[in-house]
DNA sequence: AAGGTTTACAACCGCCTGATG
DNA sequence: ACATCAGGCGGTTGTAAACCT
């Protein structure tokens, strides 16, 4: 019995996507929102599988995705997440709040592992998780082998699609691409064929989805928005994390209107928008989430984590994490 | 410069789980 | 209780790009 996998219907495209498809993705989750992704190839055409659409969304043009380089903290938070989880990347990436499942686990097996062997290798003891006697199932757990239940901390992110949308068409429309842009004449590939017809319209390849500079460059002026009172040099060091503050960082939850961070702190819990869509209210407490407890991530995780008036934040590259402790958190 | 090798990562694939009838 | 289905997750693969010889 068994119902046919996703891939195996009728003549589904498989491979790289394209930016026109890119584009009448975004645009139907503009319309409908992400979810009931079975409708979306009959509803838009596209000859894609519900499966490729929600990945295609979920790793690649959903807004507020960071890619490229993992920063030293970034990295170091992985390690422990994957001590503390095992191989469940979704539950990792949700204490990345920008960085997708995927992500963390291609950096996982491509960077962090490497890492870890040499240390080995070299007789540095750092444990590498990635040994057989580490993780009897090759890290494959159950989803009910961890601490915390499935909730809204592990949900995806669900944001901004306007300015997606937005952003994309944007680039499409270029008639001047600017060196590094997406839609660029592809001179590094000598199979590309990207480039502008005579018309001055962009012509689209299919190096599109594998270029080194892709979809999150064309969010670029969606990241504009993120209020002047998150940008990087707002961050002022007031004091450090104290071994006896209690730290609790919860996941990704998507809003009516932005992109939210859940995080607790000395038993106070917080949901800061870290990634509104043009909101005003900045960094400030904007919600209440405390219907689940969640594994409090070893106090090593907490280095380089500084506050500011209430406001939490993570060093290294000007980079962002953002929280609100200010008076209308509640206890736990 | 050319060819071979390695790296990085987007996408595929199959299994699992929870919801629903 | 069972069957079916959609969606989610993690392992794996394919291939463009980068690097090396």
């Amino acid at each position: 019995m068994g119902r046919l996998p996703c891939w195996d219907n009728i003549r589904m495209k498989k491979g790289p996507w394209t930016p026109e498809e890119d584009i009448i993705l975004v645009s139907y989750i503009q319309e409908h929102g992400p979810g009931n992704w079975r409708s979306v190839p009959t509803s838009t055409g596209l000859t894609r599988c519900s499966k490729s659409c929600r990945l295609r969304w979920t790793n690649y043009l959903r807004p507020g995705i960071k890619r490229g380089n993992f920063n030293d903290n970034e990295e170091r938070l992985i390690v422990h997440l994957q001590a503390l989880l095992g191989n469940r990347w979704a539950a990792i990436a949700s204490y990345l709040p920008q960085r997708t499942d995927n992500d963390v686990k291609n950096y996982w097996n491509t960077h962090i592992k490497k890492k870890l062997r040499k240390m080995q290798q070299s007789g540095h003891g750092e444990d590498s998780n990635d040994s057989p006697h580490h993780c009897p199932d090759g890290g494959r757990l159950s989803s009910h082998s961890g601490n915390a239940p499935k909730g809204q901390w592990e949900r995806r992110l669900h944001t901004d699609i306007h300015a997606a949308k937005q952003a994309l068409c944007e680039a499409l429309l270029l008639d001047k691409p600017s060196p590094g842009s997406l839609l660029l004449t592809a001179e590094s590939s000598s199979k590309g064929s990207s480039g502008h017809d005579a018309g001055g319209n962009v012509q689209l390849t299919s190096t599109y989805a594998s270029s080194t500079v892709n979809i999150a460059r064309l969010l670029d002026g969606w990241m504009k928005n993120i209020p002047e009172s998150l940008s990087p040099t707002s961050v002022v060091t007031k004091r450090e994390i104290r071994p006896s503050d209690t730290l609790v960082m919860g996941g990704p939850v998507s809003g009516l209107d932005g992109q939210y961070s859940i995080f607790g702190y000395n038993n106070r819990c917080c949901l800061s928008s870290v990634s509104g869509s043009g909101r005003d209210d900045g960094n400030k407490t904007v919600g209440i989430y405390s219907d689940e407890s969640r594994p409090v991530p070893p106090l090593a995780m907490l280095e380089n984590w500084l506050l500011d008036d209430g406001i939490m934040y993570q060093q290294g590259h000007g980079e962002l994490i953002g929280m609100s402790l200010d008076d209308n958190s509640i206890p736990l």
